[in-house]
Parts: C-alpha cells; sequence; structure tokens
DNA sequence: CGTTCCCGCCACCAG
DNA sequence: CTGGTGGCGGGAACG
C-alpha cells in the first residue's frame, strides 16, 4: 500500500518518452543496481525498507526480492523489522566461505540419497531449531498442536521455497562444485534434490542443451590484470543496447567503466554454452577469497536516473573505490558468443550487482514443478529466520 | 507464438 | 486485529 504509484517519480529526462510501457525500466535487475547504487555508499549503515522504497519509487512487495537476495550472500542483514544493515561487498567473500563449508558439510552426508541442501540460513549459522521437528518421517509432519499438519505443510512449503534459500543453495552449486557451468534445468533439478545431484558434483562439462538458458561461474575474484580475456563486445553491446531506455547518456558513460571492473561473485548467464570458453574459468576459482593488496576499481553502481534518488550532488557516483580490504570485486560478464539475439535477457545490466534476482524468480518458478519430490526431507531442516538482535 | 518475468493479491504470522 | 513478509498465479512484454 501507500506505495502510489504517485506518478512515476520519473521526473524528466526523457521527457515525453512514456509512449509504451516497458518491462525494462521495471525490471528487478535495474531496480537492484539502484538499490545498490543508492546504498552503496559511505556513512550507509542501515537501510529501511520504506525508506528504500520511497526512494527507489517502488512497491514495498519489490524490496523484499532484493533484499532477501542480498542477504542470502551476505551484503545485508536483517536487523529488525523494516530495518537491514548495510555490511558491503566486503561481506560477500566471508559469506560464500561459510556457504562452502556448509554445502560441503551437507554434501557429504548426503552421500546416497538424495538431499543437496538443508540449508542453515547463512553465516550466523544456526541452531536454533525452535521446532522440535521430531518428525523425520516424512508426511507425518509436525503436529503443531492441534489443528493440522496441514498448517505445517504449508510453512514448510513456504520456507522451502523462499528465495533467500534458494539463492543460497544455487550458489553452493558452484562453489561446492567444480563445474563452472550449470543450466537452468540442470540447476532446478540439483537443488530440488534430485537423486543424481552428484552427476554435477564432479566436473563434467554436460552440454547443455543448445539454447537454453545456463550460467557459469566466473568465480570469486580473479587474477584481475588488466582487462582479462574477458568478452570484449558482446558486453558493449548490451550494455549500450538494451535495457536503458531510461538514460543512455549515463549508462554510456558506464559502460567503460565496466571496462574495467572486476567482480568477485560474478555468476554469468548465458545462453547455449559452447563450451570453447575462452579460458579457464574454473581453474583459479580456488582461491575465492585469495587477498591481494590490489586495490580494484568498483563499478559505479547504477546510473539509471530512477526516482530521483540521487542527492544532486552525487549523481556522479563514486566510480572507484578502494577495496583493498575487499580485494575482490565483481566482474559482470557476458557470453553470448555468436548467438542469435533470440534470448537476450536483460542481461543483467545491472550485473554491477552479481547475478540477479531474476534469474532466482527464474528458478523458482521451475521449482514448483518438482517441488513434491523434496517436501519429505525438508521436514528436518526447519528453522527460522535469522533474528539478529 | 513460446518464454520471460512484473504486478500485486492475499496467505501467513509475529506482535 | 494490525502490519510486516513474501509465495504465487496470471497476463502482458519480450524475443
Amino acid at each position: 500500500m501507500a506505495a502510489l504509484p504517485s506518478s512515476s517519480a520519473l521526473p524528466d529526462s526523457c521527457s515525453s518518452r512514456h509512449h509504451t510501457y516497458s518491462r525494462k525500466q521495471k525490471s528487478l535487475g535495474l531496480l537492484c543496481s539502484n538499490f545498490l547504487s543508492l546504498y552503496n555508499h559511505d556513512g550507509v549503515h542501515s537501510i529501511g525498507l520504506d525508506d528504500a522504497a520511497s526512494r527507489l519509487g517502488v512497491e514495498r512487495r519489490r524490496i523484499y526480492d532484493i533484499v532477501n537476495v542480498l542477504e542470502s550472500v551476505g551484503v545485508l542483514s536483517r536487523k529488525a523489522k523494516n530495518q537491514y544493515s548495510w555490511n558491503g561487498f566486503g561481506a560477500i567473500p566471508k559469506a560464500l566461505q561459510d556457504l562452502k563449508e556448509e554445502g560441503l558439510k551437507e554434501n557429504c552426508s548426503a552421500s546416497d540419497g538424495n538431499d543437496y541442501a538443508k540449508v542453515s540460513d547463512d553465516e550466523d549459522d544456526d541452531e536454533r531449531f525452535s521446532n522440535p521437528t521430531g518428525s523425520q518421517n516424512s508426511t507425518a509432519a509436525v503436529p503443531k498442536s492441534s489443528s493440522s499438519s496441514l498448517k505445517a505443510v504449508s510453512a514448510d512449503n513456504r520456507r522451502e521455497k523462499s528465495l533467500a534459500l534458494l539463492t543460497q543453495n544455487f550458489v553452493k552449486l558452484f562453489i561446492c562444485s567444480h563445474v563452472s557451468m550449470i543450466s537452468l534445468d540442470e540447476a532446478a533439478k540439483l537443488l530440488l534434490g534430485d537423486g543424481h545431484n552428484s552427476s554435477i558434483m564432479r566436473t563434467k562439462t554436460h552440454t547443455a542443451d543448445t539454447r537454453k538458458p545456463a550460467f557459469r561461474w566466473l568465480g570469486v575474484r580473479g587474477k584481475v590484470k588488466n582487462e582479462p580475456t574477458v568478452l570484449p563486445e558482446s558486453r558493449k553491446r548490451a550494455f549500450g543496447t538494451d535495457v536503458t531506455n531510461v538514460s543512455y547518456k549515463k549508462t554510456k558513460a558506464e559502460s567503460s567503466a565496466y571496462q574495467g571492473l572486476n567482480h568477485c561473485l560474478n555468476v554469468q548467464k548465458l545462453v547455449q554454452c559452447e563450451n570453447s570458453s575462452q579460458e579457464d574459468s574454473q581453474n583459479s576459482q580456488d582461491q575465492e577469497c585469495e587477498r591481494t593488496s590490489k586495490s580494484y576499481q568498483f563499478g559505479p553502481f547504477s546510473p539509471i536516473t530512477v526516482a530521483k534518488v540521487s542527492v544532486s550532488d552525487n549523481n556522479n557516483v563514486k566510480r572507484s573505490h578502494d577495496w583493498e580490504s575487499l580485494s575482490s570485486t565483481f566482474r559482470p560478464q557476458y557470453h553470448n558468443q555468436a548467438l542469435p539475439p533470440v534470448y537476450n535477457f536483460q542481461l543483467f545490466f545491472s550485473t554491477l550487482l552479481m547475478f540477479d534476482i531474476v534469474t532466482f524468480i527464474a528458478l523458482k518458478e521451475l521449482f514448483s514443478h518438482y517441488v513434491e519430490a523434496w517436501k519429505s526431507w525438508y521436514s528436518e531442516a526447519v528453522k527460522k529466520p535469522i533474528q539478529i538482535s
């Protein structure tokens, strides 16, 4: 509520250009990048959902999507209702490390069956099994007092499909294995605990179906020399033309900035994977968090003019930061090779971010097709969301 | 015309 | 009950 459209905050800039409604302008990816640029500044420590919603000119509901994903990788953490604290990108390496350990552990105990994720919350770990959940027996479910196991079941359902959980599992898929590329379908099956989850756990190129969406993990930080072997032009095309109905000029300026971007966590969405892969991709991802004293350039997050977010003077966004402490950064890339622009997703323009939220939403959708399969085993992984105090 | 994915209704649940 | 959350179906934009 509240969020009255209040008339698109779009002030002007593009003046009369509202002829057609465009989903691109409203994409979560874009919103996410704006969100990041809005808060990735000095002095920002806590974020209010309402504040974010109004400043970004969107409904609350949308903010939740953003926040859930960011929280999954440590960038944010819930402080209280309506309040999140900004941990920054520097928190990503650690969060990933935790996820990795967690994932490996789970993976280990799984062995025969199919249960890939057990998931616990995030770094804080948990141990807060407020719920007895003695029922390790599928169906039985948790007789939560009086009525209905039905209730419990639905609760579990909700949890197991949560965006945050999904996000973490998705990431684990990459960091806990050696594969560097996973197709969307594959990912969905794996995350569901499909019997052969191990198949991907071993390096297996698995030639994905020709032109279905897939993802490639670029690893956490890499050698970042100068401009790695990253695809040069496809990216340009992507940034230059696509998305960006909002403000060309700005974007343009930025695309150059991207050239030097180096990101640490980065899942690249691509289509039709030709294994050619101009590089290893997986070779160095082992040293994910390796610390280097080098300072990287952190890209200017978000251009777009969205709501009058900018504070006027800093509309310029700080385009470079010293993340020595971070030592790692993100490096968006696209791998379109020579594909017909059939699948031109909304490449995360917002990639600046890392991997876009849309991806997870999409996965979620796929999930619903298999959900039943993992309902049973999930019953034991009940727990409440983090609760920092 | 098949697929992607944004909108926002409304189920949930802590307070 | 109220208000914060966030799953999910549906239909419109996209390619």
